[in-house]
DNA sequence: GATCTGAAACCGACTAGTTGGTATGTTTTC
DNA sequence: GAAAACATACCAACTAGTCGGTTTCAGATC
């Protein structure tokens, strides 16, 4: 490792471990609830430590927003569902990669941001922005094969790429909304297959 | 006016005060975000006051949770939406229903028990399992439509009428979730819409 | 029907701990 | 040697919850 490695990996670690501690506690807990103290706390940080790198509470909101879009964009960038030739293959095997996902403990495969713009979205714009930016920004990575599916098996009345691209999304955060409800992850992965088996009516008719 | 009426009144109207201002405020920033302060200040009641009713913040989360299911079962109760013979057109009158609802400012259309689940889940057994309770239980009103449903039009393998009610919630809060990002209702008919376009196609074959 | 009683409803000041945030260091790194 | 990266100590405001007291009022008693 070489000394600028080094120095990323120390510049880069004490945000990032604040970042990482922000993902789990207010996947768990909420943002209102999740406190500075707890996150320096976990992270291994003091007070001053974590206002150097976030000027606010509210700025740190913003950044774990940012970050977990860029943690799940590569997620979802490098998995394989994009592999099928066919787009209606290819949008199905994105619900099926997606309902794969729903297991374990439910912090641990629910939303960031969807569970954090359901308390900040009157309080805080900026979070509310940040959140809209990974939803629509990951819905939109599904609306090309959305538009390649309508092209091929041919457009619905009222039905627009983006609209079902972010149908997908609100019936997967709906689903998180239920799980959480209930305790376990079932009803998630029931809800998913309800929307793959919609898009397949929609188009395999 | 008897005596008993006005007893009950002033007996109800402290305690239905500070329910009232639980549900605008934690439909408004959430659960964690309400303080007890807060909502003693738009109730027009004092610390000692909110205590004789509600021996603790939590559980005036379990009480609201519960006065939002009584509020709610009375508007869904007397809706127009039960009156086709058909059990398919009702359920489907069910959805245009909802779907009507979703308008005007987001705090006043979302849903108190799927914004409440999302923060408590992990923190309060008691106001997740009255969650529970208040969106199970709506959607198992449903049920029987859908049941009916399956029963006339030919059931669906893999498909049960407690699965598809359910998934109908799923679509409805996950839609709240996406209008609270994009801060406007439309998203959220918009996903109600393919609801309804995925139940008829699932029995109009 | 005036008086007493006891419980429920409510008040208001208090507390112990927590909150996000700051001001002023000290250390590390280039 | 200066700027960035932290630490330490601190604060004012706020947090849920407590506690002793006062008010209200239905019902029993006389």
């Amino acid at each position: 490792m070489n000394r600028d490695a080094i120095d990323n990996a120390k510049k880069e670690s004490v945000r990032t471990r604040l970042l990482e501690a922000a993902l789990t506690s207010i996947r768990r807990k909420g943002y209102s609830a999740t406190t500075v103290d707890e996150l320096c706390a976990i992270a291994g940080v003091t007070k001053g430590g974590f206002f150097h790198h976030f000027k606010s509470k509210e700025a740190l909101g913003v950044a774990a927003a940012d970050y977990w879009s860029q943690m799940t964009g590569g997620l979802f960038a490098n998995a394989p569902y994009h592999a099928p030739e066919d787009p209606l293959e290819r949008v199905l095997a994105y619900i099926d990669f997606r309902s794969a996902l729903i297991d374990g403990p439910i912090e641990e495969f629910t939303c960031l941001v969807g569970t954090m713009v359901q308390e900040a979205y009157g309080s805080s714009d900026a979070i509310r922005a940040a959140c809209d930016a990974s939803i629509s920004g990951h819905a939109a990575t599904l609306e090309a094969d959305v538009e390649a599916v309508m092209e091929k098996y041919g457009r619905i009345e009222g039905i627009t790429a983006s609209s079902l691209a972010l149908h997908t999304q609100a019936v997967l955060q709906g689903g998180f909304i239920l799980a959480k409800a209930k305790g376990g992850p079932e009803i998630a992965k029931e809800s998913a297959a309800h929307l793959k088996r919609y898009i397949t009516l929609l188009f395999k008719h």
